[in-house]
DNA sequence: TGCCTTTGGTTGACAGTGTCAACAAATCCG
DNA sequence: CGGATTTGTTGACACTGTCAACCAAAGGCA
């Protein structure tokens, strides 16, 4: 019989079970993950994990904690800089980096297939950081521009930076949008222009509008 | 034996099979789908459906090519009026009311794990549909107002509608968005609010703005 | 230190799934 | 009408998540 929490990399097996989750997730999606094979690749039986998670669902909440708090973080990773609207588009960047970097694991986040968060709820904490971050960015953008920002309208902004950056990146990946007769060029230009009509929405001078009163 | 082809509610095998996969579809999502359960509910073999689906990714298919056949038809629904910018907000709603009132419908069209469209040539059919129809909504709004409209102009608008719209609908589907603390008013106004926000990035006068110059 | 309890692993079984394969009845068509 | 095709049934297989029992190692405590 194999030792106890021997050492699989240098993880004992429950790190080493999240890891091996992460991998397949990450190169095959969600929809892949099994226990077996996890055990399998760890060279353990396969009920060995189950003596970490009580279940798929709860390694596969475990995983989604530390994608929304990875989420968060990369949110909050820019600096600040004495330009509040800047830096909320420069958060708009890291949000468009983190989800294109890993877009499978991107997909588990919003995809609508996660274990039950009132079972798991732990799990969503990252999401409620990351908001809290798009909110700061927000407020710190209405408070340079002395306009007044109670709560309601900080979130309701938070909340539609939110949605219309989520939107690029997660239509982006979907098989609908890549079956469409688009030049090449549109496709590449695409992120980086939502971005700017996002942040135009926002009431950001992001520069030259195509739409909106100005022209390229 | 059972009889071939023996009706099922007026529908032969092949159809009933469908409809029962799309009824478990929409109420439990696509990953509950399970052709034995598909077959049980039809008191037919576990098999049976396998003489009309070469596999469960055909049936799927199926019924995703449906899928977008309903949403292109859904965003043509609305009549022309003399208003073509008015007419594309009414298309939003449009989008709203289709994805609202079938979500899980609407998270298997763009959920990420879709049968090979390679393999389902016809599947994405209503998806290019729907995408021309925002290219002549947003193509009708810019020659109502005299502007030029070549093509690429028209695809990247039409592309950041569909993102936006997609942004909004889906991203208040997500697990993450219902564990925020948000008052229930901003969760009630949010979608109008940023249907409201989507125009005025594109252009169209849609009333008062919170930001973007106006006050509300 | 020795014994009991807990932890963490192995093995085997079960039910459910998609799919492969063989068989048989019904239907089609020349 | 007879042979071919279609359409259904039945059974088997491999895979999955989970239940259950067993056992060795480790930990705790008198």
């Amino acid at each position: 019989m194999m030792a106890r929490s021997a050492a699989h990399a240098g993880l004992d097996l429950r790190e080493a079970c999240l890891a091996e989750a992460l991998a397949i997730i990450s190169t095959a999606g969600a929809e892949k993950l099994s226990l077996r094979e996890v055990a399998r690749r760890l060279g353990v039986s396969h009920q060995a994990p189950y003596r970490h998670f009580a279940s798929r669902d709860h390694l596969l909440a475990e995983i989604v904690r530390g994608a929304f708090a990875d989420f968060a973080a990369a949110l909050r990773s820019p600096p600040h800089t004495d330009a509040p609207a800047s830096d909320l588009l420069v958060m708009g960047m890291a949000y468009v980096g983190f989800a294109t970097a890993k877009p499978l694991q991107y997909r588990l986040m919003f995809g609508g297939t996660l274990p039950d968060p009132r079972q798991h709820p732990e799990m969503m904490q990252g999401a409620r950081d990351a908001f809290d971050v798009l909110r700061e960015g927000i407020e710190r953008m209405l408070a340079g521009r002395s306009e007044p920002h109670p709560r309601d309208v900080v979130d309701r902004n938070a909340l539609f930076a939110w949605s219309s950056l989520h939107g690029v990146v997660s239509l982006l990946q979907t098989d609908a949008i890549g079956t469409l007769d688009l030049a090449p060029q549109t496709r590449a230009e695409f992120t980086l222009l939502a971005l700017q009509k996002v942040g135009a929405a926002l009431g950001i001078d992001t520069g030259n509008q195509e739409i909106g009163g100005d022209t390229q």
